[in-house]
DNA sequence: CTGAAAGCGCTAACAT
DNA sequence: ATGTTAGCGCTTTCAG
């Protein structure tokens, strides 16, 4: 006998237990309790008997190391704190649920060496997909996953070079738009407020987008203000402050996130500030819990339910594609714009 | 040679191909990859190259049968849209960080069926720990839970009968600290606005306690509003605009959670009521994102990071008790509460 | 419909 | 410092 986890309680149970208990083979039990072939209905009830009464908990590891199947899906992701991660969870969720497959979270926190390691942790439990959010990732992760053999799906961004599947965005579409309907709407004296990280890819990307809208149309930013860290309505109301005070001929405010922009929208109605007459706002995502302030923000529902529900899909599906699945983001003018 | 899942690519690297690029034995690999056991520096070297070189990612299956051991602490959740849960998770993050071990989220949806099925899916990966919000859970998980030999710590809450250790707040004592604050301050009028849902038992202890709180006090509620589902802006906007309709002479509103309050302090600040000296509010939780509102809400903050950081400890040290930590929950009592 | 044998990829224990 | 052996608990395969 080998020894064991000193940690261990109670030796683990095993099929033998159950077997025996049964008055069965042990591949009777496995099939009974896999629901696999045909076993005889007495044989069945018994097995099942003898499992519920000892308490039997199937050894998933055993099971994945024998039969060479692991119904895991790994997902990498930035932050949990985030909201728009729990989304794209909720959508991959959506699709998992109908098959036996489960997600497992990782996540990076905005550093490349450590999704790295966490892509690599995944992979090394053999999962049946993969999915990661971004298409930004250092040179052994990018590795890791175009070598995996299983279906990889990099969500939220189309804006690069996928190393396998893609569902996603343009972000740096969704900045140009979004400069063009505020140019459209007669703003003229825009500012900026948003992350400088760099390692927030998708931001940059929007801020470039917007940015290049600008220029076409024979425009700058009046004024940018960066932080860095996470959006909230703290921060959205100091940058607010602050932009607004040593610019106060700003027509327009544009923000990162919708979080931040709610900051800014409830410092102008403070203020007493004409909206959207005045002065527009806008920010990114289009988050639920928003609904209910003074005024719905305008903003681009970044679709992220949908990009979960679609990348489960491929993975689902066992789609070892490097099919790209590019997703419009809707545009949602609120109530802080004027009418074109 | 045994089948194959039809989904396999490219059969699986193991320690062999290392093991025979390198020119050693397996089991030199082993130790080499995992810094086990003295090996000269020369193999070590010659080792990493063949295993970098091939891409090889060790086959955690084979290492967790093998070693009976399991480096994975499972962590079950109702949602991972609720704010408060992402938190928790940082706390327990930010311990596990320091360890070999790694928390799997599962979520059970405030469905003690799924909750069931999650945790007994969790159970047969054999985890090192297992963390388990709140104490309600059916007989058969309960069950598990208490046969499953490794640490398992319920959080968030202690009213109630823990199955082994528990780590949290008393919320139906964070609803009488509140109730006996509001009264000490002057409020009579009293409104109740939250969760009717049964699931949500953390808001309906501490209804509990609020209202045991108004009895000791000679009080009852003046109005109670129940809505189920998520919170937010909106709904709490909406609950606050039907009881201050039919109840104009309420004095202080209490809601259960600061979510649903922001709305409400929204509604009574556009309707120009005096916050708080006509009228007061409190929420539940202490959120960080809603810094830069107008008011700082009164509320309590329920200590989510420390119940996770807590919690993680206890499964990292390995501890098989069944202590409970009882934390106090702080309360804040901003800008919407006058003073006592 | 049921069972026996073999082995998944790795590591503990015991050599040497 | 390195190798050999046995076996983790289960499923595949093949035999009855």
């Amino acid at each position: 006998m080998r020894g064991r986890n000193p940690f261990d309680g109670k030796p683990q149970m095993t099929l033998r237990d159950v077997a025996e208990a049964a008055g069965v083979s042990e591949m009777t039990v496995s099939r009974v309790l896999r629901q696999r072939g045909d076993v005889s209905e007495k044989t069945r009830a018994r097995v099942f008997e003898a499992a519920r009464k000892l308490g039997y908990v199937p050894n998933k590891i055993a099971g994945a190391l024998a039969s060479n199947r692991v119904n895991l899906v790994g997902v990498v992701i930035p932050s949990l704190s985030n909201m728009v991660f729990p989304d794209v969870l909720g959508g991959i969720g959506s699709v998992l649920d109908g098959t036996p497959l489960q997600p497992v979270v990782g996540t990076s926190r905005y550093d490349a060496e450590r999704e790295e390691h966490v892509i690599y942790e995944m992979l090394s439990w053999r999962p049946s997909g993969l999915i990661v959010a971004g298409l930004e990732h250092n040179a052994p992760a990018r590795a890791m996953m175009a070598n995996a053999g299983i279906p990889v799906v990099e969500v939220m961004d189309v804006d690069g070079d996928p190393v396998a599947a893609a569902v996603g965005i343009s972000h740096v579409g969704a900045g140009y738009d979004m400069a063009r309907e505020v140019v459209r709407r007669g703003y003229r004296r825009i500012a900026y407020l948003g992350s400088s990280s760099i390692a927030d890819h998708r931001a940059q990307k929007r801020l470039r987008g917007f940015r290049q809208g600008l220029t076409e149309a024979g425009l700058t930013f009046a004024d940018e203000r960066f932080y860095a860290g996470g959006s909230g309505f703290g921060i959205g109301r100091s940058m607010t402050d602050e932009v607004m005070t040593r610019s106060p001929d700003i027509d327009f405010l544009y923000y990162n996130s919708d979080l931040n922009a709610a900051g800014g929208l409830l410092w102008c109605l403070e203020k007493g500030l004409d909206i959207p007459g005045q002065i527009g706002l806008a920010g990114f995502n289009s988050f639920e819990v928003l609904d209910g302030l003074p005024m719905r923000i305008a903003t681009m529902d970044s679709r992220r339910h949908e990009i979960g529900r679609r990348a489960a899909e491929l993975v689902a599906a066992n789609a070892l594609t490097d099919e790209v699945v590019r997703l419009i983001p809707k545009f949602l003018p609120g109530d802080t714009m004027r009418p074109g």
